[in-house]
DNA sequence: CGCATTTCAGCCCAACTGAGATGC
DNA sequence: CGCATCTCAGTTTGGCTGAAATGC
């Protein structure tokens, strides 16, 4: 992890100060957000591959690892895998190709379609998801928020998440009538 | 911009819900957090993308060109860049070499340190900021959260951030006595 | 035939590591 | 001398595009 000079103050704060003095007034709340996200993130990634790596994995490899480790058989098509991680087909490929070669995942025909793939875990492969999962258990239980405060955020962003039309509501209210 | 199957719910509470299923409840709301901003990262940073193409920028050579637009002359050493984008001084030294590529920012010698670079705004550098800051403001002012959502997120985020050794704050109540 | 699934080659970008040049 | 500043070469990664192979 790149260890950087600490600042003594807020950049982000410094920014929106700039922003509102230039007149952006209107943007600079959603300059703020942005940032905030940008910055964030790279914060959590950090520590969550500090926690991979010992595990040989990137967070995307352990993504793509621990959706097989729900699956009842470890097993589950490329094209649903590619669905629910929401990244691009040749990306998917790419992480496969790696995992294969690193022995956590086997790579088979699809019995009914030809043109599709099955992916499955290898027992070495469901040995590294399990022992991973808990190493980042550990992050997870320690980001330094408050439950209430990781709940708002979980919220906001999902309704931020449901508006860039990254998923449709599950209408938890079902329709009257 | 990738077009990805859109889902019919929230992938984010399906991976809560199997994470508690399992026994992890405990770190349940923390995992639902980081997956969070990665995801929210991925949408704003593809939306901020589109907004800087047609400028020729990316986000990176953006806050860059930015940090110098702010500065009355348009000049800033390299070590002030590095210390403030928070960024790998190897990362800064490419990001420059690109600006100073396609003619945005031009580099010279620091006077009085014969080791300092300054980093010095081109005119056509001026032209670019100013254009490509007009551009994202529009991104920054439809993120489709409202005002307080936003406000409530940029203060959690900041919490988190100071926690995560990100910046000291500037003690906003000053030590009594 | 059109369409879906997946792969491949190739590109770009960001971020890093390690080494080294230069000057304080 | 040690240290700071910065660059360079090279690696890894992810994410993309365009093209193609295969099969529905």
């Amino acid at each position: 992890m790149p260890r950087h000079k600490p600042l003594t103050q807020d950049p982000i704060a410094e920014a929106k100060r700039q922003w509102t003095a230039n007149g952006w007034q209107h943007a600079a709340n959603g300059m703020a957000a942005v940032t905030s996200v940008m910055r964030a993130q790279q914060l959590m990634l950090a520590q969550v591959e500090t926690a991979l790596r010992p595990h040989g994995l990137s967070f995307a490899r352990f993504e793509l690892l621990r959706l097989l480790g729900f699956t009842r058989e470890g097993r589950m098509p490329m094209a649903s895998a590619i669905t629910r991680l929401q990244v691009h087909p040749t990306s998917v490929t790419n992480t496969v190709a790696r995992l294969v070669r690193d022995g956590l995942l086997r790579r088979e025909a699809h019995p009914e379609d030809g043109r599709a793939a099955f992916l499955i875990l290898t027992d070495e492969g469901r040995k590294v998801v399990e022992q991973s999962t808990a190493s980042l258990n550990g992050v997870f239980e320690n980001l330094g928020s408050s439950v209430s405060e990781i709940t708002t955020l979980v919220g906001i962003l999902a309704r931020f998440r449901e508006g860039a039309g990254d998923f449709s509501p599950p209408r938890p209210v079902p329709d009257p009538l």
